[in-house]
DNA sequence: TTATTTATGCAACAAAGTTGCATTTAATTA
DNA sequence: TAATTAAATGCAACTTTGTTGCATAAATAA
């Protein structure tokens, strides 16, 4: 996996550092969006919190990762489609969001519907996020 | 217009009070959402920060205005629909938030596509926000 | 191996939002 | 109208998320 890793790094003309790769190993393995405080809170003090903000920034704009805000406007931040680089992202997906748990999803399979906006308006990029109860929670509620 | 103010103010249970007044008054002349830091600027020190976010939840709770997250995950309030309530918003339509001025504007008329979200998902609210340049954007752009 | 470029860590800062508590004000009652 | 009561306000302190400047360290290139 480590291969892999560094292999997605080269690609998009990032040097491979510790903290790049850890980041990127957790992001990878998780369902769910994860934002810079529960990276810090995942990975511990081994990585500077500044350090964090800013290896997600970089992987953002290289078309590694993807920014969702969550339900508190708290940014989140999940692997991209392997097509996504620098100059496009194609990540038009839904997103989920828990409202028990908190967990962000990327919905892959869903992709948000044609919109006709008014005369005048520009549209760039388009969000959609649900707000409900996920999968899991809904298990513990009615399991 | 004051009238129209308290009658608002009284159909929701609140009372009338200079900065509930203020506030509610600033975002009904306003065709844009409103930021806490926006309305204090706007207002100026005559009603207190804290005062400001506290009337902006309370209006919220009783379904006068509706909030929104822009871009940099800021809440914006804009007024409701005559018909939310406490119980209930009906706020379901779509936003835009220019990527130009930063504004945030509610497209009354556009009604969020519906969707068949997965099984074991239950979807309680959806958001829909479009990102691109409004039209006043635009016509100084053109112009 | 040395040079160069880039990333990291630390400290300090900033914006948005929250909490506790004393004081004031609006609405109610007498 | 005046006293009462419940709710809203103002202020200070705090929290969380995110940024910036700068010296040091590490990765890649020569
Ligand atoms: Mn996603
Ligand atoms: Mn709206
Ligand atoms: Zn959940
Ligand atoms: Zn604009």
């Amino acid at each position: 996996m480590n291969d892999e890793l560094n292999d997605l790094l080269e690609k998009h003309g990032l040097k491979k550092t510790g903290p790049r790769v850890k980041v990127l190993s957790v992001l990878k393995l998780r369902d769910t969006a994860a934002s810079q405080p529960e990276l810090e809170e995942i990975i511990g003090k081994e990585i500077d919190r500044v350090t964090l903000y800013r290896v997600l920034t970089a992987f953002e704009e290289k078309g590694i990762i993807h920014k969702v805000l969550d339900m508190n406007g708290t940014a989140k931040y999940a692997v991209c489609d392997s097509s996504c680089t620098d100059k496009q992202h194609k990540d038009e997906h839904v997103h989920f969001n828990c409202t028990l748990c908190l967990n962000v999803y990327c919905m892959d399979t869903l992709h948000i519907p044609q919109l006709v906006i008014p005369a005048g308006f520009t549209s760039q990029v388009v969000n959609m996020m649900v707000y409900g109860i996920c999968d899991k929670c809904n298990l513990k509620l009615k399991g």
